[in-house]
DNA sequence: ATGACGCCTAACAGGCGA
């Protein structure tokens, strides 16, 4: 663990984990998270880089339906209890690799990537809010257990007018409509905490910028990646940001890692 | 903004992302 005591936990959209092997690997190794939930992974489950995630002292849980999507746990502290996607998890028409959890060091943790939504009138919107109504339901269930629990992933909302860069510009379009926003809400009254954290530059914690016309330059990003923390965890929690060098260079993804750090004693699981 | 960037593939063009 990064400190005696304390718990890194890492949340990262990498846009295919193939592609951006050299900048995890570098990142892993300069952060030295814990507990890392990957999305768009964009890889298939025999072809993840295990080796090479495992030589900095991870095991890796993965779930991949190929060439899409693709959702992954890497852990130095334990990964019991695997399980992919959730009970009455919709699909389009099949379910699809979007959800997968395991047991960290005595941390339950999930890695989600939420459908996109695609546009409002679009088929892809409705399968949205009901896998997001039907991740509710599974996680109402999974917080009957006692374990501190931190649901980390690409949301694709922005929870408020402030996780957007221009707000009139996103009239009409997905990640910011009512009923998403609702749908998070749902959630948080659960009793999941929004870990916010610290942006590190400029006054929005953004985690996600497009790629194109310099958006990130300019700071014109949406902050869709996020941590719900139990209130167990969330009262451990001691610090969070977002790592939006990761963010910076040739090569990197479009989303930033967001890091949080809690006081939570590891227990090591079997391996 | 019609655009842009970058990922993927029974690829060399089209789907997808948010």
């Amino acid at each position: 663990m990064g400190q005696a005591g304390i718990m890194r936990l890492a949340t990262w959209n990498v846009n295919s984990v193939k592609a951006r092997l050299p900048r995890l690997l570098d990142w892993l190794s300069g952060t030295a998270p814990d507990v890392v939930c990957l999305q768009e992974t964009k890889c298939p489950d025999g072809a993840f880089p295990v080796a090479e995630v495992g030589a900095l002292g991870y095991t890796v849980a993965s779930h991949s339906d190929g060439r899409w999507n693709g959702v992954a746990i890497l852990s130095r502290v334990g990964l019991a209890d695997v399980t992919v996607g959730f009970p009455g998890e919709p699909g389009f028409p099949e379910p699809e690799a979007r959800a997968i959890s395991a047991t960290c060091g005595g941390l339950r943790v999930w890695s989600v990537y939420v459908p996109n939504g695609r546009a409002p009138d679009d088929p892809h919107y409705a399968y949205k809010l009901a896998w997001l109504a039907a991740l509710r339901d599974a996680l109402d269930t999974e917080l009957t257990n006692p374990t501190p629990l931190a649901v980390c992933g690409d949301f694709n909302v922005a929870p408020t007018d402030d996780d957007v860069w221009d707000p009139a510009l996103f009239v009409n379009s997905t990640h910011v409509t009512p009923p998403e926003r609702a749908a998070l809400a749902a959630l948080r009254d659960l009793g999941l905490v929004d870990v916010v954290p610290t942006p590190m530059k400029g006054p929005h914690p953004f985690t996600y910028w497009d790629y194109r016309a310099g958006m990130f330059h300019q700071n014109k990003g949406m902050r869709i990646d996020l941590v719900y923390a139990s209130a167990p965890l969330a009262r451990a929690v001691r610090s969070a940001y977002v790592d939006r060098e990761a963010r910076k260079g040739k090569g990197p993804s479009d989303h930033a890692p967001v890091v949080v750090d809690a006081d939570l004693i590891p227990t090591i699981e079997s391996f």
